[in-house]
DNA sequence: CTGTTAGCGCGTTCAT
DNA sequence: ATGAACGCGCTAACAG
């Protein structure tokens, strides 16, 4: 039930050519070719009457170019962050004419091996390699002999291969600038910190954001008011972490959360003791995950901009692919990381207090 | 710097044989047709020797079969969940051998067969059309001429096109049951209800809730205490109901909320009046998203099963597509919707009463 | 037991 | 201006 395609020649075969011929006219080159309107006309017409689609297997075969290209991550499940970065990679791909094979690792190299072979033997023209959270990888011998990009990936030393991945540093730095603006200099930090050495050592976006943080404070001459490193980022530990603060005997004038879930257990714990947010403590966050938006009052945090990395992503993976059509032999040169800026969502989690009180931009 | 691939014939050179000859080996087919065994280990040897994967779009264009799947949905990055809808999907295919190209509608017919066409230009061997929110639609011709199954969607009328979908009936029947178990009997519904037609029109899930919780009531002769019918179940929906509800002067034994975005507004509404779960209020759910367990107390909430959907989905469709090979001309028989339960996450946020002032369960 | 032949559907010279 | 012929890499008839 499934042979019902039409096929090339059935074309060629209704309008009365070769299928050579209707091969050239549908590629558009009939006019190039100059061949006359009336046939280029009757070869369209046909095909547009039987419903002509190529077969993009038999192109693939015959090109060497299936249009299709490999995303494999180590996770595509784990929040709905994932999900954005496939989004993006698919929509972007999808626009250029691609589609995209997925595939999921679960962090098993052995898995991953066999799903990189599982594409390549139905000959992707490209890959991206994807992780759900930003760390140093060694690259696949397999990554090194077709297109590939590495999303939210890094490698060591030189590479030719181009990586996408969030601007950490930066949002770091903004995040204490935005609290500094507004006059809030007593900042806590918690999930890492209060050393650059704090941080959890298998996230590469971890230490960047704390880099980012430690150097803003720096340079305005302060230092933060505490940290306090853990390695799992999840609720139940922001509210560990914020009670025993709280406990010590200090009401913070502003939290530093590394991430939403640390945030939102730092809200229940200062719930707990009546404290309000942000008229008691200001609290700024990372991620923008979805609860964030939901959480009372609205958290202000520094978006990862997943879709924004998907897309752009397979725009380089593209690029390549199709600079390699045309060998230019180049291209093995070393390439800079694409930085993606993480948009901070301002909603009603820091205290807006009068300007007067507060630190002018620097 | 792609073309580095190892083809049938130079393996078949490498071993000194007919490429036909080296095919029927490395097909398994060598002892059947009593090729020699030395010759069989030669071949072996040189297919090893060079690295040897066989070409599979070559293969597919010869037999036909391409060993890939087509996903659409409407979405893919809305949750968790339509992640793990993804992740079981791709695992299971997989696990059988084969890969899937992933794409997503928005919703839009037209993008929907612009996908459908590139997919199936591919020579896709079967289709899995997906839904993140449950609902009834019409099939589009493609999904006729090739294996396909619906996911989390229903269509009108008898249908040999197999769906998966979550047994929400069962969920709803069964979340009344846990709170009649524990001898809660004043039942507020949050975000449907209190009669059956006052659900979300386009969610046939939410009706199939309502559905089952209105018989379940019935038969222990109860009826919801009160209903509050809602177009969008997000937390602020959820946080005005219930305070609606609070203000109106009772409080309420318990509270079934149409879905956890909706039990996270009723906690905040809970929250800020003073009154504590479970101790004042038990609360049930459904969807079982990724903050539930990070509410405090936790939620308990009947669990979407998202990765088992889309793991049966692909291998119903997989079992069709195979048996759709051997062609028995059978399989156009009307077919049942397979109905996944919901698993009940137990955790903290239902009253644990003492048996005696329990209803036994019936 | 093995090799030859044919063709899946298409794109691309190369002669007309 | 047009069509015949070849081949992408592989499988499956059929001869030998």
């Amino acid at each position: 039930m499934n042979r019902k395609r039409v096929t090339l020649a059935q074309v060629a075969a209704e309008a009365g050519v070769a299928a050579s011929t209707a091969s050239l006219v549908l590629a558009g080159r009939g006019s190039e070719l100059r061949l006359s309107q009336a046939l280029q006309e009757r070869v369209r017409a046909a095909a547009e009457r039987l419903g002509y689609r190529p077969n993009a297997v038999s192109v693939g075969l015959r090109t060497g170019s299936t249009r299709t290209l490999a995303f494999i991550s180590d996770s595509v499940a784990s929040s709905r962050l994932a999900g954005e970065m496939i989004k993006g990679a698919i929509d972007a791909a999808r626009a250029r004419g691609f589609l995209v094979f997925v595939g999921e690792t679960g962090g098993d190299v052995q898995l991953e091996r066999q799903l990189l072979n599982a594409m390549f033997d139905r000959q992707v023209d490209g890959l991206v390699l994807a992780s759900m959270i930003t760390h140093r990888r060694a690259l696949p011998p397999e990554a090194t002999r077709t297109p590939a990009v590495l999303l939210n990936l890094e490698v060591d030393g030189a590479t030719d291969v181009p990586r996408v991945l969030p601007d950490e540093y930066a949002a770091g730095r903004e995040a204490v600038g935005h609290l500094l603006e507004r006059g809030l200099r007593d900042i806590h930090l918690i999930g890492a910190g209060p050393t650059e050495d704090d941080a959890p050592p298998f996230s590469l976006g971890a230490q960047q954001r704390l880099h980012g943080i430690l150097d803003a404070l720096r340079d305005a001459g302060l230092e933060p008011a505490s940290g306090s490193p853990v390695i799992q980022w999840l609720p139940p530990e922001g509210f560990r972490l914020t009670s025993q603060l709280l406990d010590g005997g200090v009401v913070p004038q502003a939290l530093i959360c590394f991430n939403d879930r640390l945030a939102m257990g730092a809200y229940q714990a200062l719930g707990e003791r009546g404290l309000a947010v942000p008229d008691d403590v200001s609290v700024v966050s990372f991620d923008d995950v979805s609860f964030a938006q939901w959480l009372r009052p609205g958290l202000t945090t520094f978006a990862l901009p997943h879709r924004a990395m998907g897309k752009r992503a397979v725009e380089l993976l593209i690029d390549r692919v199709e600079a390699a059509k045309d060998d230019t032999g180049a291209g093995d040169a070393a390439v800079a990381p694409s930085l993606l800026p993480m948009p901070l969502r301002v909603r009603a989690s820091v205290r807006e207090v009068d300007a007067a009180a507060a630190v002018p931009r620097v």
